[in-house]
DNA sequence: CTCGTGACTCCCG
DNA sequence: TCGGGAGCCACGA
């Protein structure tokens, strides 16, 4: 009762986070745990998103780790993730991986060039 | 309470 | 350039 319900959870807010995620862009692990307030907590970002992205109904799809690749593995989701994002408009460069620099999405204001 | 886990990330050699 | 190791930390059992 000390603290009133209004303070969320790191988890909270990280889903919250993913889903302000707008279509054709993309996020990072870290990005998401920066936004949620906990910048160490990109391992725990991909816990969630692992055991809540399909409860939830999550754009899962939109998160990618920071070198801009896929962090799933081959047949686990991979190839679903890349035609998720290719869907929305996201292109894959050589070695399939994302520009960042282009498709990054930032919360804070986002000056993407 | 403790312990294991993980779709990460950074730092070295 | 590339790979391995360690740090981190919330959650579920």
């Amino acid at each position: 009762m000390t603290d009133n319900g209004m303070s969320a959870t790191f988890t909270e807010r990280v889903l919250a986070a993913i889903r302000r995620i707008p279509p054709g862009r993309v996020a990072t692990y870290g990005s998401i745990a920066l936004a949620a307030g906990n910048p160490r907590g990109a391992r725990q970002v991909a816990r969630l998103l692992h055991s809540s992205s399909v409860k939830h109904n999550l754009p899962w799809q939109r998160v990618v780790n920071r070198a801009g690749c896929i962090a799933l593995p081959r047949g686990e989701g991979y190839e679903l993730q890349k035609q998720l994002l290719e869907t929305e408009g996201v292109e894959f460069g050589a070695g399939d991986t994302i520009d960042l620099e282009r498709y990054l999405w930032s919360e804070t204001g986002l000056p993407t060039q």
